[in-house]
DNA sequence: ATGATTAAGCTAAGCACTTAGCTAGAATAG
DNA sequence: CTATTCTAGCTAAGTGCTTAGCTTAATCAT
C-alpha cells in the first residue's frame, strides 16, 4: 500500500480520522489504472498510425465480420459516444480512406460506414500487436487471477444505479 | 459473460477464431467499469454545485491538512494533470471563490493555492456523500472481494511499461 | 557580479468529446 | 394524398484537457 493511492488513504485517515474511507482504496485505483493502462495502449496504436478512437472504430467493423458494414448510429452503440461523434471519426478515416460511406439502399436517410481495403489491412496488422500489449499488461497476473478481476469488474460494472 | 464485453468476444471469436483474445475481456471490463464508474460519481458532484475536476482540487486541499495550501505543481502530480489544466482548473475555482491564490514567501515565482472557509465547507459537506455513492457502486461485492480487486489492480496498475 | 540555464505558472492554440440545432427522408394520422 | 411527427446523420459551438511558448524568478558557472 505503498502506492499513490495508499498515500491519499493514509493522507485522508490523519485528516478525517473518523472517516470511513476505504471505498477509495478500490475506485481510487480502478481510475488509475485504466488511466495507466491507456496510456500503456496509446504507444501501440501510435506505431500503426492510429489512435484509441480510430482503432475503435476499425475494429469495430472488423469485428462485426463480411461484409464489414455498419450504420453509425451502430457505430455510436458500440463504442458509447455520441452519433455526432462518431460522424468526426469518421470525417478523418474517410479522408484516410480507411472507411467509406455509402447510401443505405434500404433508408435513403441512412448511410453505410464501409471498411476499405486499406483500412482492413491496416487494423489486421494492428490487432495482434494491441492484443500483445494488454496481454503485456496482464502479465504481472495469473490466467486464474485475470479471469477473477473480469469477474469482480463485470459485478459493478453492471450495476445500473 | 452476456454483457456487451462477452459479446463482443463472441465477434471476435467468430471473425478470427484462430486469435485469443482473452486479455480484451479483463482490459475492456477495466475501461468500461472506469466509465460507469465516472459517470456515477458526477451525479454526486453535481448535487453539490461540483464536477470531478473541481472535486478533485478541493478535496486534494483537504486532505493535505492545515494550513490547506498547495502548489499548482503539487495539484497537477496529485492530478495527473498539466500545470496548465492546473492553472485553469483554478481559474475557475477561484472565480468562486473557493479557493485563493496566495504569493508563495519562499519563492517569488512560485504560488501558493488555499482553500478557502466557503471551499472547505463545500468539500467537507460533498465528501461523505461521494463516499456513500462510492460505498453504493461497491455494495454488490462484499468485504473481502473488494480488497481483492483492490489488490489486483494494484497489481497491474503500478508496472512501469 | 553577470550571463546562461532551469523552474514555476500562465495564456494560446489544437484536439476530441459533448449538447443544440439543422436538413432530409420515413412513418403515422386524418 | 397531405400534414405532422419522428429518425438518421450532419455541422456548430462549448468544455476541459493537451502541448507549445511566454514571462518572471531562482540557480549555477565562471
Amino acid at each position: 500500500m505503498t502506492d499513490q493511492v495508499g498515500r491519499i488513504l493514509e493522507q485522508w485517515q490523519r485528516e478525517k480520522p473518523g472517516l470511513d474511507v476505504s471505498p477509495m482504496a478500490v475506485i481510487g485505483r480502478l481510475s488509475r489504472t485504466a488511466l495507466t493502462v491507456e496510456s500503456r495502449l496509446a504507444g501501440t496504436f501510435e506505431r500503426h498510425g492510429l489512435d484509441a478512437s480510430a482503432f475503435d472504430v476499425l475494429a469495430t467493423l472488423l469485428r462485426s465480420g463480411a461484409p464489414y458494414r455498419l450504420s453509425p448510429a451502430e457505430l455510436a452503440l458500440e463504442s458509447m459516444i455520441s452519433t455526432s461523434a462518431v460522424a468526426q471519426r469518421l470525417n478523418k478515416l474517410e479522408a484516410r480512406g480507411l472507411v467509406a460511406r455509402e447510401a443505405n439502399p434500404n433508408d435513403g436517410r441512412g448511410t453505410l460506414v464501409a471498411l476499405t481495403d486499406t483500412g482492413k489491412g491496416l487494423i489486421e496488422k494492428a490487432l495482434p500487436d494491441h492484443l500483445e500489449t494488454e496481454r503485456a499488461i496482464l502479465s504481472p497476473l495469473s490466467g486464474d487471477e485475470q479471469a477473477a478481476l473480469a469477474l469482480l469488474l463485470g459485478r459493478i460494472g453492471n450495476t445500473e444505479g
